[in-house]
RNA sequence: GGAGAGGUGGCAGAGCGGUUGAAUGCGCCGGUCUCGAAAACCGGUAUGGCCUUUUGGUCAUCGGGGGUUCGAAUCCCCCCCUCUCCGCCA
């Protein structure tokens, strides 16, 4: 199998991408959206395909029209004919022969030019569909245009009680705040130099109640978007195919962050990928389907473990857990009506769960609305959500971190983006409905990535004495522990 | 891992290489009949693209890709998937 980009042909999908018509019509749009994001793609190229490909494809539509006519009216001929040749000897036999020859004749010549066509066409088109596959989603026009996170404008801050964001921890609680690393080896919750015998660097080991708080966090994370939102708990596969990860818009840009199981080289027929998010696998759920209008909207969660490879990241972030390979993560996904409205509201509800999660834990957080240059190929809007944490963030005058929002949240609408590369569409009835299809919206936000929401969670409820105050709603989940240490 | 059987329209199920985008049945929609309903009968009932102002025309699609052929659902190759049996195994 090649392993090429722009080579989603086959199974349910025939991916049809960014809308041509759209795209035709009103390219400056996308042209702007791509520089918007900092993202290059050939545009110029791109539309003269399309118009070269169209001329072609129309021509060899008359060639092959004219074919099918000429195959309707002299098959049934040249059928008879050769019924004929069997019996027929000597003389008869080779006026007939000329006679299937002459028929043959007509036909052979619209084959041959059909044929120097398609060989035109499939010459450029698979250019034309790499360059497509490259277009992002333009930005909606409320996207503040900035170039990197830097240009990320904050939307608003929350705080729990008796904790002032904008003083020190220090101030805030009368002791100096560990980060933690430090919490963690002094009260044994992980192993990193075991994590990174095991696997290597970026993994590590979590031990104990680190364990035990770790698995907590998720599985409320989980019931809290089951029992309080309505949304239907998945399990799915974080192994997958090449289409799924084309089809969620990770490739072809992201494919040096995704772990490549190379299983054709065995001899199998296709290679897999290991999902960076849960996404993945909840949009490709329904992928080639026609759902039904009144199934709608979809709101599915799923825990699952998370795979992503850093490339690029560099020597960033390299103590702790912050950014690692492998971690778990409650996902949520909606499927919506293609509907502007339907979907901003979505997206807002959303990000609406992970605040009240965040506040039921006590953490510190901060909205971003994302410009443009951070928002990746495939968002239309994104909003982020940083915690506080106070071991994290530059040094200060004592030599400690003064404390910093870390990235926990990421909270995307996508409008029809994926829905079209996962041929993903709706209407009155489902399959078997009458009308019109259209392209479902998507959107999506973490609930919970963990073990980096470790980080605020323990940094954010220590304790003068070393030790760290469980949350009360994750004391269930902990067999009734209150503290850690 | 080994052996075999299959994948056709919303479903079921036909389909000697040539008016087959696809019989037939079911389902669904519309109509006739009826006070109304059922039955019966008649008609319609896929998706996507391209051309076209409308109407309409046309191409592609019978798991996916490639090949043979003037012509492929039908023949050949590769892949994916499903089922059955054996082996192995959480």
């Amino acid at each position: 199998m090649p392993d090429g980009d722009g080579t989603v042909t086959g199974g349910p999908l025939r991916s049809p991408m960014i809308d041509l018509k759209a795209l035709r019509e009103d390219p400056e749009r996308f042209r702007r959206g791509a520089r918007d994001k900092g993202i290059e793609v050939d545009f110029d190229r791109l539309l003269e395909l399309d118009r070269r490909l169209r001329v072609l494809e129309t021509r060899r539509q008359e060639l092959r029209a004219e074919q099918n006519r000429l195959s309707k009216e002299m098959g049934p001929q040249i059928g008879r004919l050769s019924g004929q040749l069997k019996k027929a000897e000597g003389e008869a036999r080779a006026q007939i022969e000329a006679q299937i020859a002459e028929l043959k004749a007509g036909p052979q010549r619209l084959k041959e030019q059909i044929d120097a066509l398609s060989a035109e066409i499939a010459e450029i088109e698979p250019a034309f569909r790499a360059l497509l596959l490259q277009v992002p989603m333009p930005p909606d026009p409320d996207v503040p245009v900035g170039a990197s996170s830097d240009d990320n404008v904050e939307i608003r801050r929350w705080s729990p009680e008796g904790y002032d964001l904008g003083r020190s921890f220090e101030e805030n609680r009368g002791f100096v705040a560990r980060t933690h690393l430090e919490l963690v080896r002094d009260l044994g919750l992980a192993d990193f130099a075991r994590g990174v015998k095991l696997g290597g660097t970026r993994h590590y080991v979590l031990t104990g109640l680190g364990a035990r708080l770790h698995n907590a966090v998720l599985r409320y994370a989980l019931d809290f978007m089951v029992e309080r939102h309505g949304f239907t708990p998945m399990t799915v596969p974080v192994l997958v195919r090449e289409e799924m990860m084309i089809g969620t818009g990770f490739f072809p840009g992201g494919r040096d962050q995704a772990y490549h199981i190379e299983e054709t080289r065995r001899g199998a027929g296709e290679d897999l990928y290991l999902t960076g998010t849960g996404e993945v696998s909840l949009m490709g759920l329904h992928a080639g389907e026609i759902l039904d209008a009144s199934d709608l909207p979809l709101r599915y969660c799923t825990l699952s473990t998370c795979f992503r490879r850093e490339a690029g990241a560099g020597g960033r972030d390299t103590a702790g857990l912050y950014r690692i390979h492998q971690f778990d993560k409650v996902e949520q996904v909606v499927i919506c009506e293609a509907d502007e409205q339907t979907s901003r509201r979505w997206h807002q509800r959303m990000i609406g769960f992970v605040e009240e999660f965040l506040q039921s834990l006590g953490l510190a957080y901060r909205l971003l609305q994302c410009c443009t240059g951070d928002l990746g190929a495939k968002n239309a809007d994104m909003v982020d959500i940083e915690c506080w944490m106070p071991g994290r963030g530059e040094e200060g005058p004592d030599g400690r971190p003064v404390g910093a929002f870390g990235e926990t949240h990421s909270a995307s609408r996508l409008y029809d983006f994926q829905c079209r590369r996962l041929n993903m569409r709706y209407r009155e009835g489902g399959e078997q409905g009458t009308g019109a299809t259209t392209f479902c919206h998507s959107l999506n936000n973490t609930v919970c990535a963990s073990p980096r929401i470790l980080i605020p969670l323990l940094e954010m409820h220590q304790q003068a004495d070393g030790s760290v105050a469980v949350p009360e709603v994750l004391r269930p989940y902990m067999g009734g522990i209150e503290r850690i240490g």
